[in-house]
DNA sequence: TTTCAACACGAAAACGTTTTCGGTTAGCCT
DNA sequence: AGGCTAACCGAAAACGTTTTCGTGTTGAAA
């Protein structure tokens, strides 16, 4: 077992200093070439690479992103971590990933863990707890430090920093728009409890779409959940007892649940009820019938997330402190599960 | 912007030394109560916290665990991750995520990248095209130079390291049983290529099953698949010009693209073609009918790499040279892509 | 009064780099 | 011979910790 080589070692075998060793393998010219090339022979040799906790602390860089979000199981975020992941690659950086697991005690914990000289700075996606806390005082102190924070998606209007998000708003109305002018009268949302960020602009967006086309907002075929885990019982009991003709989801599984209850009740998909969901993944690719979606594009936001925070990170000009909000755009993806 | 204090900042304002401070914020007895508590106040209102970086240098040791992975946009993946993390978590260590994207070169390269004192150990499955060229000298170098690799999944056998795995050729052979019990005869089996480890092995188990049955093997209805993107084709062709009364796939989507050709065919399912897939992830629960499958158990796989990696980080005795290899149970959940 | 232990604290090394600055040698010019 | 300039190299500081060892002061025992 032969441990790594530093440059201390490799002086003392060949007998200069550390000094020498270290500006040999950046060819400074302040070397000769004899002790130069000797020294690169040396290194190849013993397969010298300079220790990256070292390079940190002397440049007080650690060319690390840090990511914390909810869940990794969880087709969005794993498309977002591929978008971080792909330019942070290309730049040069790492990311670490933290999961808050919807906790805010988590949220915190990681990420003062990872202040602490970890990280340069962090993407990140809040957690339940925390948007229904309205507590951010953990981003906050993050960001007096000096370090740069970019949220994406969960995002906080509270707090000054970079956002990449997409016009939640704007889709829903979109998607609802898009069943109205289908022919559709009754549509039903299926969507969270309130304090998630962005299940609140989707029902906003539906509820605008209702009112420019002067339907009536009606209560009993809006729903909102809680437990995603057991939501199967109240989607089949909105479909028994209303008599709705679509239904606009604010994620794939409410989506395909509730197909898969109109399904068992013999009724047919898109004819008599038509189906859209919010966030594209695998499960309206793969579903029977395919889902009809409003793409999100993680991978989109993802990179879009890592440019930004990479940007700021490498600023000469530090105190630059004019915040963006990127808007991803997003697509309705027409599937089975609607007609036109 | 409050800059983050250190030790030497909080030593020059109390007017004390450096070593006074460490001591005090470890209630070290040789200092006096005195100081102690005057450097813990001032400490606590400064919100002192040691930077990770240059702990890392003294203890060599940086607390953080690599993963390399194929990708992240992939169930199985991601729930191993989850599982890592959790234990990670739980025993204080990080992760720091690096996706190989199925290339040899972004394997090698993040492996080197993290190998440099980034983290003390890696948890990671091989890429495709490692698993093709059957090149581990990097893995080799990394173990040669003390650190520790846990594989999971797509192991190497050349390689001396712990590793977790499932029976996969067991698992294949229970499912096809499974299926000849069911009075199947004619089971196709759809695969990837056979320098996929986990394929070739699902591929024997199959194989085994059939001749412990005496069952005929034909070459027929065996679909080797290499562009995971463009399979439909071909097992639209298989379904087509073959009288199959069952299909295993060595993975859910090929086993939905099956179900999806057989039904628009209008072969009844299970009825007329009974589908039994490997990896029970999302697409599995939800397709329509939902499909029987091989359950890996991703976060167990996670969590088990995770605990057997922190064991050996952790281990006084460097020396113990026996690597485990660690057989994580799968089991055959039952859905309504099969009958009994 | 001398001696010794206990107590409280500081200096310095160590981890592995990079970089600035200073120093030595040789050669060249006057 | 004296002085100057390159060319080449090394010492040391710096990043922020922890820890060992040393040192000075105090009080009490002899």
């Amino acid at each position: 077992m032969k441990r790594k080589v530093t440059l201390k070692q490799i002086a003392k075998e060949l007998d200069v200093s550390i000094s020498t060793v270290s500006k040999s393998l950046k060819n400074s010219p302040e070397i000769s070439e004899d002790t130069r090339l000797k020294v690169q022979a040396f290194a190849k040799l013993y397969n010298y690479k300079p220790n990256n906790i070292a390079l940190s602390l002397k440049n007080k860089k650690t060319k690390t992103i840090g990511i914390i979000i909810p869940e990794i199981v969880h087709h969005f975020f794993a498309t977002v971590i591929s978008g971080i992941e792909q330019v942070a690659n290309e730049q040069g950086y790492n990311v670490i990933v933290c999961l808050s697991d919807e906790s805010f005690d988590k949220e915190v914990i990681n990420l003062e863990m990872l202040a602490n000289g970890s990280t340069d700075g962090f993407i990140m996606s809040l957690s339940k707890e925390t948007q229904q806390k309205k507590d951010f005082h953990h981003l906050q102190e993050v960001i007096n430090q000096g370090m740069p924070i970019v949220m994406f998606d969960r995002v906080a209007n509270e707090i000054l920093a970079d956002k990449v998000i997409i016009d939640d708003l704007l889709a829903a109305y979109q998607a609802v728009n898009f069943l109205i002018e289908e022919g559709r009268k009754k549509i039903a949302l299926i969507t969270t409890v309130d304090y998630v960020s962005v299940g609140k602009l989707r029902t906003e967006g539906y509820i605008k779409a209702l009112k420019d086309h002067n339907l009536p907002i009606d209560e009993n075929i809006i729903l909102k959940i809680e437990d995603i885990d057991n939501c199967s019982d109240v989607i089949e009991k909105l479909i028994a007892e209303q008599k709705i003709d679509s239904v606009f989801a604010v994620n794939e599984l409410f989506a395909v649940v509730a197909i898969k209850e109109a399904l068992k009740k013999g009724i047919k998909i898109p004819e008599e009820l038509s189906v859209i969901a919010f966030t594209d993944g695998i499960i309206s690719k793969f579903s029977t019938p395919t889902i009809t979606t409003v793409s999100q594009n993680g991978v989109k936001m993802g990179r879009k997330a890592a440019e930004m925070l990479i940007e700021r990170l490498e600023a000469e000009d530090e105190e630059e402190e004019r915040y963006r909000t990127e808007v991803i755009e997003t697509n309705l993806i027409s599937r089975e599960s609607t007609q036109t």
